[in-house]
DNA sequence: TTGACTGTCATATGACACCATGACAGTTTT
DNA sequence: AAAACTGTCATGGTGTCATATGACAGTCAA
């Protein structure tokens, strides 16, 4: 797995890692059951203190996505989501109203939109399929 | 114009503020030329300091949404990015990018996600037609 | 011109998020 | 048992966000 940090974008870097590791079970480079690098290892290889990335692997734990056990790693979870469809679908569809101001903001048009919205997820497709 | 602030939602009050503007302009109910809630008055209305609002303001402008005149107001600018399409398409997709992870830790499928971004397009389309 | 409104800037202060240092606790291997 | 690994917690520094306040500068109407 490939990691990078942008110590220049803002966003906190305990978030980049969560986010990384998200994109990764997303996009197959991760599965269940899979560990990932120590506290210690990942912090040294991205240059970051031992207690952001503890952070960061602490929130998937409480987000469910992975187990962290004391002593043997962290691992990534069988994911299962304990909330309603209808929950699911309406915390997206916050994400997808700022998706489209942004869009607007940009002076994307409507359909570039759609086209790109296919297109990433079809490159996401891909990625999953080569993984396995 | 609606405003709305949650307080404890961990978004900077500012950046609500901006998001919320670009929302508008975004769904029509800010157009070019529309003259802007002034500084104090907003402040006053979402019971928040007058810097906190000029910040939010002042980054609109230095974004090219707004034009500030001091003395006279803060108004909507003719929208003009000044980037080109592929630049502006590659910003986007990182937004995209996010939204499909986001989607799939959410278990929601693409076809699911297509059909939502096409409802909430077709309901911000709507309310454009209605401001008119 | 005067007064009331605009936006802008500088400063100080408090709260909180982020991140780093060091110590601690559990597990596995030797 | 000892060593080397794992994750975790308490503490303190630093920066950002928001507040409060005061002062200044430009615009417009009475």
């Amino acid at each position: 797995m490939v990691w990078s940090i942008d110590y220049h974008s803002g966003v906190p870097v305990y978030l980049q890692v969560v986010q990384q590791v998200q994109s990764a079970v997303a996009s197959g480079v991760l599965r269940e059951g899979d560990q990932l690098p120590s506290v210690r290892a990942l912090a040294e290889q991205l240059r970051v203190n031992r207690n952001t990335i503890a952070r960061a692997y602490g929130e998937l734990e409480h987000a469910g996505a992975l187990e962290n056990r004391q002593g043997s790693g962290c691992f990534v979870r069988a994911s299962a989501t304990p909330l309603r469809k209808a929950v699911r679908t309406e915390r997206l569809t916050g994400a997808v109203d700022s998706l489209i101001v942004q869009a607007h903001t940009l002076q994307v048009s409507d359909d570039d939109l759609r086209g790109l919205l296919d297109e990433r997820l079809t490159e996401f497709d891909a990625r999953r399929k080569s993984e396995e």
